[in-house]
DNA sequence: GCCAACGTTGGC
DNA sequence: GCCAACGTTGGC
């Protein structure tokens, strides 16, 4: 039972395109880090994970899920890389804002803060029930 | 194997 | 648009 924080700069890729995917989801592709790719790497089907507008927004919208496993990237030219597919389960009723994150003392040890450039994130089970609730998410879809 | 230089990310 | 943080590269 694990769960992730996906970072996306909106206008690149957004939480609506996500959506827009539907059922199939996305490649979740263009992860240049080694540290993103091995959480990438430990995934497993039906893993939840918070959606993240970087840059602009700046806030936890939504609720995604891992529907295929770790695989090489397409956009890659080199075998190094590998990524997840994922597709959107949910919006977030009132996304969750890094301010608010950073101001609530039980999530202050999120990796969203400590370590803010990571673009591919663990959440504890802890956290990601925090900010489901602040989300206005009554039932959380929780990982398998 | 160290470390300086450099590039990128992302919040402000 | 700036700048701090940090990952990567490359010379030694």
């Amino acid at each position: 039972m694990a769960y992730w924080l996906f970072k996306s700069e909106p206008f690149k890729f957004s939480w609506d395109m996500l959506k827009a995917t539907g059922e199939a989801g996305q490649e979740w592709d263009g992860v240049r880090n080694y540290a993103a790719r091995n959480n990438m790497r430990a995934m497993k089907i039906g893993d939840k994970g918070f959606f993240y507008h970087s840059n602009e927004g700046l806030a936890v919208v939504g609720i995604a899920e891992v529907c295929a496993l770790a695989h090489h990237d397409s956009t890659a030219e080199v075998p190094t890389w590998e990524c997840v597919d994922i597709r959107a389960i949910c919006d977030v009723p009132r996304p969750v804002t890094l301010d608010v994150v950073k101001n609530t003392p039980s999530l202050a040890e999120m990796a969203l803060v400590k370590f803010s450039r990571l673009s591919v994130q663990p959440v504890t089970e802890a956290e990601y029930l925090e900010v489901c609730k602040m989300g206005g998410l009554e039932k959380p879809p929780l990982s398998p």
